[in-house]
DNA sequence: ACAAAACTTGACGCCGCGTCATAATCTAAG
DNA sequence: CTTAGATTATGACGCGGCGTCAAGTTTTGT
């Protein structure tokens, strides 16, 4: 049974080879450039090999974003696990995100090119449910940190808003704010001077707005911040 | 000279034909779907006239964003002037922005094309210019609103930002949230039932989190909201 | 009326995706 | 080891899309 064996993992490593090129091609010249033909010769095998792994183009690109998505949710468990009080981890999952668009770029721009367009109809539903879970968890990190506010009294849920729809007042500011300052050009040139240190007194006054105790000044919370993001550097790298 | 203006405008008339014919085609089937040849033939002439009044697809689609960035500038503007207090000035241009998506969704959709893709890069200097003077002209009707807010004491700018800082983090919640809520997939499923009063609320925390007077709680701002989305509504319907 | 300038046309070259008949390789039973 | 049957690899091909350009047509100015 050796001879079985051998030719899965040959088959495994070619998979892993085909998303290693195409996220390469992706990274370097942006999505047009990804050509099946160009990718099969990177491979060193003729194109229709290529179709006996994915069913087509927008499936190569699914499994990559699949990939980040699974990075982005590790990390975000991670985050949310990095300290007793629910306000700093609020802010450690902030920082995650800063983290994950930082050091992470590599995944952070595949989804980027997946996230308005036509790519995601194309794809079997078996990876939309994958796409799905990944979703359903990350947003689960998060909930968690806010219902467990919620159960010690850091935070009063407003009558008007479910804790769900809390975290989406976050989302939308982390996923706004990172994917301007990803991929607009200039918005130095708009009197924006740190985007990513805006962000986190962005976070800080939301957090503030809705009276999430601790409550603290935004110097305060960049030392609060800093000190987080310290310790999950660590946890990210022992990680690796 | 009746000659010269006729045959003027028989080709500003095709150019505004081409761009009403391709914003339908991309509305309805994506962007993949807006095919040069498809064009040129529901235009009803050959595929090398379109060429004579852009150079390529990109410039289309680009031409379809000015159009809608200037919608969304005017709508900015009349929103920045509809009241004297600041923070009811800010709330309108939030309920600007919210007007913009849901009202005029045909031109908020073509937006999203362009905003993380290869198509910038393929367009003109010019083009690229007067988009960034509609981004210009966006960041300041509600710098103006953060500046008179600054000046008459309804805010204090911390001393950690700038104040197109500030106006960056609301761009990034309501950027955020609108992108969020209109191109992703069952938002309802995530726990997230009614996604605009949610980035409403969020609007507010985040006013409060900044101290912008009138610091008011959810309900009280809901009010406001709803009064200003009256006048609002009654602005914009007499201006177009 | 007529020449020069401006505009229109559509066939053409090139490239990319996905297919499929054929060829090569592997598996497992005899 | 042999060999039939299953699995996998190949690349030429069909189709369609973008942008060009030489040849033809209309408009303009005199």
């Amino acid at each position: 049974m050796t001879r079985i064996s051998r030719k899965q993992l040959e088959i495994q490593q070619r998979e892993a080879d085909i998303l290693q090129i195409a996220r390469r091609m992706l990274l370097e010249d942006g999505y047009e450039a990804l050509s099946m033909d160009k990718l099969a010769v990177e491979l060193g095998t003729a194109k229709g090999t290529l179709y006996n792994h994915f069913p087509n183009k927008e499936e190569i690109v699914l499994a990559l974003v699949c990939q980040a998505m699974q990075v982005r949710q590790q990390m975000f468990g991670i985050a949310a696990s990095v300290s007793q009080k629910s306000r700093e981890r609020m802010m450690a999952i902030g920082l995650a995100s800063e983290h994950y668009v930082q050091k992470h770029s590599e995944h952070f721009a595949i989804e980027q090119f997946v996230s308005n367009s036509t790519i995601r109809g194309k794809s079997k539903p078996r990876r939309q449910e994958l796409i799905r879970h990944f979703e359903l968890q990350c947003m689960g990190s998060v909930v968690g940190v806010v219902r467990d506010a919620i159960a010690v009294s850091d935070l009063k849920l407003p009558s008007m808003l479910t804790a769900e729809e809390i975290v989406f007042g976050f989302w939308s500011i982390t996923f706004g704010s990172h994917v301007l300052t990803y991929d607009r050009p200039g918005l130095n040139e708009l009197g924006i001077n740190d985007a990513w240190r805006a962000v986190r007194c962005h976070g800080c006054a939301m957090l503030n707005g809705f009276s999430w105790n601790p409550v603290m000044t935004f110097e305060q919370s960049e030392v609060v911040f800093a000190e987080l993001d310290e310790r999950l550097n660590m946890l990210f790298d022992s990680q690796a």
